[in-house]
DNA sequence: GACTCCGATCTTTTT
DNA sequence: GATCGGAGTC
């Protein structure tokens, strides 16, 4: 085993001690995913297990293949019929060959978010609850937290502590919609992201033959990113690893950012106590960064209290100190952060790829976006609105979904009226109540739609299921690539985008060609065996947008937030928008109140350096489109201030904003006291592009033809008519910038200029 | 009952 | 800067 030379003592350690229980508690950049590689590959070359009895399970689909392809390399080709995925994808797999035992048929449909929350929203809907009271978002949250713990409906409600709660949340209906939600779902023949974990401890649980069929099949599990698996997740490894005892977990607790979805650092306590003679591994060198950059992470991470002994150290140069930038707006972070990339590939040789600009929040990257767009740097975003949530694309997939499983209430909501058949929500409703209350699949109802639904609706739905069977008849007998192809144009949603010839319809048109793209792709791979459409779906159900690029592949800067990060490096990092409120998120402090975990997460993000770091904050900065004052982030005083160099190219002289970026209010001297003050001064939040007068709709009833007015949106404008008679008083104007616009006076906030 | 348009509202992170 | 919901119209 010459590959095994490479490794330090505790990683050797790691990779040997393959029977019984074992913790490799892994600091950053210490070269986890070596051990676990080199130890599924020692178990296959040196041990002679069979691929087929190891089961490794990653955080990320991408992280898995990367690991799938290390491990080829090492142990040869035979490394194919490993078990390797994410949780989600794994158990998505095993509870389809297994969904008859759950009363599922084994093409059940699963819900992303969005589903989830739409279904929720129509249920607080129909029990005539208030959607501001219960948020689609809070109540996921909950019911998820509900069956991450292993607590299903039946049980939540029987429960007097769980109303005692909701209760006093203000929110005593929780438990009700949990059930109905729960009933929908099952009924829809789908499974939401935490069902696939709840059900697999539900099948373990209530078919002991199925649990011991995979207890004999997964002889060695390897369990990676363990700080961020949640107690469903954790018993599912317990249960299957309870025989063999030959379970590995590999982790970090100073890396534990997902408690917000569950994820449960006691799970390592109750690892050492559901397996007593554990051994134990720490890998404490890192590997990746530079003395500095070690040093200012520990120096940080030493504020939690909650941690488990182990220091990280390193054997490499101390390199520079990291940089930290103030700059007085987040256009002017997102300049400062061009000209360095610029400055740096100048004079250090480094490529585009070799840098990372790291955020707590999707929405910062606008800013950044548009420096590196100026300075013409190609950059990258990962995250954001994901290609598979683009509605073009959902609207397809919910044809595509529909025509595999015709009880998704969810793709049948999107679909129904799309193109515009004239079936509204009344009729869906009805429709849709209809199956509910009869007991019946949504597809029964559809099907004998004259017994439910009277008059015009009732043609309009007998035409779409003549149109479905059509579409079934074909994803029965054709490939994923056709199917779909004849889907899109048969339902008429590739003509409806086609015809729509502004930029954005070109790019949704281009959007549904790259989805079929892939289709064809998926269809043409020689290793796919089943090329049905079903078989896409279920392929692409559990990926998410980090799985689909590697950003070594081309040479561009990456873009992204910080939990996306985790797992990657990269030579140079940004970490911007280091301000009060936004990072530790102010939201995050307010409901949870776990400064530890936002700490941690700012430990992730300096981790992520191996050459260089960058601190940088904005002293105002837009928000909720808006300008607004920021303070530095309380994160930067908590680092040793030794290793902080302070950037003064900006900090020194006053800063100079272009015309467009000064918001009214904006004076030379605001501008001095932001940067010298620790604590900027304003009395009052800035304005931006906010008219100086409050525009009333009562302004209106002096309006007359041919006046100069003002609108908050539109700008300056000519009223060309108004239309007073009737009920519907209308003004036309004339803007000098968008052109004719017809407001309605009852709501338009137009201001008289003269 | 369906459709259209304007304005209000909201943004933490993700499988 | 998108999406949602309400009001008004067809």
């Amino acid at each position: 085993m010459d590959f095994l030379s490479t490794l330090n003592e505790p990683q050797y350690e790691g990779v040997v001690n393959t029977e019984g229980p074992a913790m490799i508690i892994a600091g950053a950049g210490s070269g986890k995913t070596r051990v676990l590689t080199y130890r599924i590959a020692y178990l296959i070359k040196e041990k002679g297990v069979d691929p087929f009895n190891i089961l490794s399970l990653t955080f990320t689909n991408k992280a898995a293949r990367e690991m799938r392809e290390r491990i080829e390399k090492v142990a040869g080709l035979n490394a194919r019929n490993l078990w390797m995925g994410t949780f989600h994808s794994v158990f998505a797999r095993i509870l389809r060959a297994e969904a008859d035992r759950l009363g599922y048929p084994s093409n059940f449909t699963i819900y992303d978010s969005d589903d989830s929350k739409s279904l929720i929203k129509t249920i607080v809907k129909e029990f005539g609850l208030d959607d501001k009271v219960y948020k689609p978002n809070v109540v996921l949250n909950r019911i998820s937290g509900a069956k991450n713990r292993l607590v299903e409906w039946s049980e939540y409600i029987n429960n007097p502590l769980y109303a005692a709660d909701d209760a006093a949340a203000q929110k005593p209906e929780m438990g009700r919609i949990y059930k109905t939600y729960c009933q929908r779902c099952f009924k829809a023949d789908a499974m939401d992201f935490d069902d696939l974990l709840l059900n697999t401890n539900i099948l373990f649980r209530d078919h002991l033959d199925v649990l011991h069929k995979y207890q004999h099949r997964f002889k060695y599990v390897l369990v990676d990113e363990f700080q961020d698996t949640n107690v469903s997740q954790y018993l599912i490894t317990k249960k299957l690893s309870a025989v063999s005892q030959n379970i590995a977990v590999v982790g970090d607790d100073a890396q534990s950012i997902y408690a917000f979805r569950g994820a449960n650092i006691e799970n390592i306590l109750n690892f050492e106590k559901d397996f007593p003679d554990l051994k134990v591994i720490k890998l404490e060198q890192n590997y990746r960064s530079t003395k500095n950059i070690v040093e200012a992470a520990n120096s940080l991470i030493a504020q939690n209290k909650g941690q488990l002994k182990k220091s990280v150290w390193t054997a490499n140069n101390d390199g520079n100190r990291i940089e930290l930038i103030k700059s007085i707006s987040d256009n002017e972070e997102g300049r400062f952060v061009s000209s360095t990339i610029f400055e740096q590939k100048a004079q250090n040789n480094y490529e585009n790829k070799d840098f990372a600009i790291l955020y707590r929040t999707n929405s910062q990257s606008r800013a950044i976006e548009e420096a590196l767009r100026k300075s013409g740097i190609p950059y990258k975003i990962y995250g954001g609105l994901s290609f598979y949530q683009r509605k073009e694309i959902k609207d397809l997939m919910g044809y595509l979904r529909f025509a595999i499983n015709t009880n998704d209430e969810q793709s049948f909501r999107r679909i129904i009226n799309l193109p515009k058949r004239g079936i509204g929500p009344t009729s869906v409703e009805k429709m849709v109540v209809a199956a509910f209350e009869h007991d019946i699949p949504l597809w029964e109802v559809l099907t004998n739609i004259d017994m439910f639904l009277p008059g015009r609706a009732a043609n309009a739905v007998r035409d779409f299921v003549t149109l479905v069977k059509s579409f079934k008849i074909y994803v029965d007998s054709k490939d994923a690539f056709e199917a779909a192809s004849h889907i899109a144009k048969a339902s008429g949603l590739l003509k409806e985008l086609y015809d729509d010839k502004t930029v954005e319809g070109l790019n949704r048109y281009e959007n549904v060609q790259e989805l079929l793209n892939a289709m064809k792709e998926f269809v043409e791979t020689p290793e796919v065996e089943d090329k049905t459409l079903g078989a896409f779906l279920q392929d692409i159900a559990l990926l998410t947008d980090a799985d689909n690029e590697d950003p070594t592949d081309n040479d561009f800067v990456s873009l992204m937030t910080i939990h996306a990060s985790k797992g990657l490096e990269f030579k140079n990092v940004f970490i911007v928008g280091l301000e009060e409120d936004l990072f530790p998120s102010q939201m995050m402090l307010s409901s949870r109140a776990d400064l530890e975990e936002e700490r941690r997460l700012f430990y992730v993000a300096i981790t992520r350096a191996q050459d260089n770091l960058y601190f940088s904050y904005a002293l105002s900065r837009y928000r909720f489109g808006r300008l607004i004052n920021c303070e530095p982030s309380r994160f930067i005083e908590e680092v040793d201030p030794n290793y902080i160099f302070v950037n003064t190219r900006f900090g020194s002289r006053e800063p100079k904003l272009g015309k467009s970026e000064q918001p009214p209010g904006f004076s030379s001297s605001f501008a001095r006291n932001l940067m010298s003050n620790k604590k900027p001064v304003a009395k009052k939040p800035l304005q931006y592009h906010k008219p100086s007068v409050d525009f009333k709709p009562s302004d209106t009833s002096k309006l007359g033809e041919g006046m100069k007015v003002e609108h908050p949106k539109f700008g300056f404008g000519k009223v060309r008519k108004l239309d007073t008679e009737g009920a519907n008083k209308k003004a036309i104007v004339i803007f000098e910038d968008f052109g004719e616009k017809t407001l309605l006076l009852a709501f338009a906030k137009l201001r008289i200029v003269e």
